[in-house]
DNA sequence: GTTAAATGTTATCAATGGTAACAATGTTAA
DNA sequence: TTAACATTGTTACCATTGATAACATTTAAC
């Protein structure tokens, strides 16, 4: 009916999507349940039967970060692996560097411990295994030397983490002015990865 | 004399002492002006004299951090080049595991922007000036292929910093029962950003 | 329809960041 | 010595926020 309608219906979704506004405008510290409330035309305590805790609607923000970043790491094309693996980073860098805020929230250690929150973490783990299976990939096919492919993996996530939140917090002096800067990074930890059998300084390689 | 002092004389450098002990202990999160100063046995606002904010207090604890961070890093043996480039890895992942809330503090985004805190901008440079040093020195020595020394020291400090803060959250899977994985991914990285003249698969020249 | 589960409301509390106005202490110069 | 002044502390106060309790309404199950 048209009625100032008692029952919201929809209140949970709105309320994280509002949030996730909040969040890409002014970061996660400027999310406030009351806040939300008021912009939502709804009372306070409202929000509190959809999510318990303040800082379960922001996991529930970083899921759907966790999640976004998975699916767009899925839709890198898995072909040849030197381009699969450069073009992950790639993807995962830009991600970040598009959603600063959300990738602190994902990151920043402020749901923790994760152990408390088991769909974060899974999630997490979700994203983390389409690069591991990336590297695998390539490992198979013998584009990458002999070493676990756990010890590779964790290094390609480290660089691509930590360039991302460096250069999104501006700790890397000088890093919007170079453009390649991404591509470049990831090509040193990949020549340091690659078999024996495959050339060196494939960096013209790379039309 | 043996009165309730109405002046505590102390106060800024024992309020950042004790701030740093509930940061190390519970998280930056946990850090309340007003509990520090019952604690202090001293009114609240008297925290504002000597901090204008609780962001600015955050920040002297980071700048702190910063300062810790470098030091230990400048004690670093520069004699040996691979050896020192690997050791200063190690320490700096050593200092973010021992210091975990401090470096999440440093690192989380949560005193932004930088240039709103120059002191803290200039604390961090000078952290990543050891690591640039250390990268110039061993290109200087021919240690390391001809890439500039901005975009290897770029990859360095991206795979330490992304490493210790996976670690210190729990994203890397089965992290602590590899002793070895900083190592590890530190020589991936050092095999591509050696030159050419150096020889392959070091991994056991490193007794 | 009656009843029970969901989902919303108002009232209320404790903790916190922050400011204003005032008081005590220490310092400096006439 | 003492009068002026900056430092550094105090009490009083306010707005915002997270959170809970007790109550009301709507929806859905039976």
């Amino acid at each position: 009916m048209a009625k100032p309608a008692y029952h919201h219906g929809d209140l949970q979704l709105q309320a994280q999507l509002l949030a996730l506004d909040t969040l890409r405008a002014q970061g996660d510290a400027a999310i406030s349940l009351r806040a939300l409330a008021k912009q939502l035309g709804v009372s306070a305590p409202a929000l509190y039967r959809h999510f318990s805790d303040r800082e379960t609607l922001l996991a529930e923000l970083a899921i759907g970060g966790f999640e976004a970043l998975r699916d767009r790491l899925r839709a890198v094309d898995q072909q040849i692996p030197r381009k699969a693996l450069i073009e992950i980073g790639l993807v995962y860098v830009a991600f970040a560097q598009e959603e600063p805020n959300l990738y602190r929230l994902m990151f920043g250690g402020r749901v923790l411990p994760m152990s408390a929150h088991p769909r974060l973490d899974t999630a997490g783990k979700s994203a983390f295994e389409v690069l591991e299976n990336t590297v695998a990939r390539a490992r198979q096919l013998g584009y990458l030397k002999a070493s676990p492919v756990s010890l590779i993996t964790a290094a390609a996530w480290s660089l691509v983490h930590g360039l991302s939140q460096l250069t999104i917090d501006g700790h890397l002096p000088g890093a919007k002015a170079e453009p390649m800067l991404t591509e470049g990074v990831l090509s040193l930890l990949l020549d340091g990865s690659r078999s024996n059998e495959q050339q060196q300084s494939q960096q013209d390689l790379t039309p």
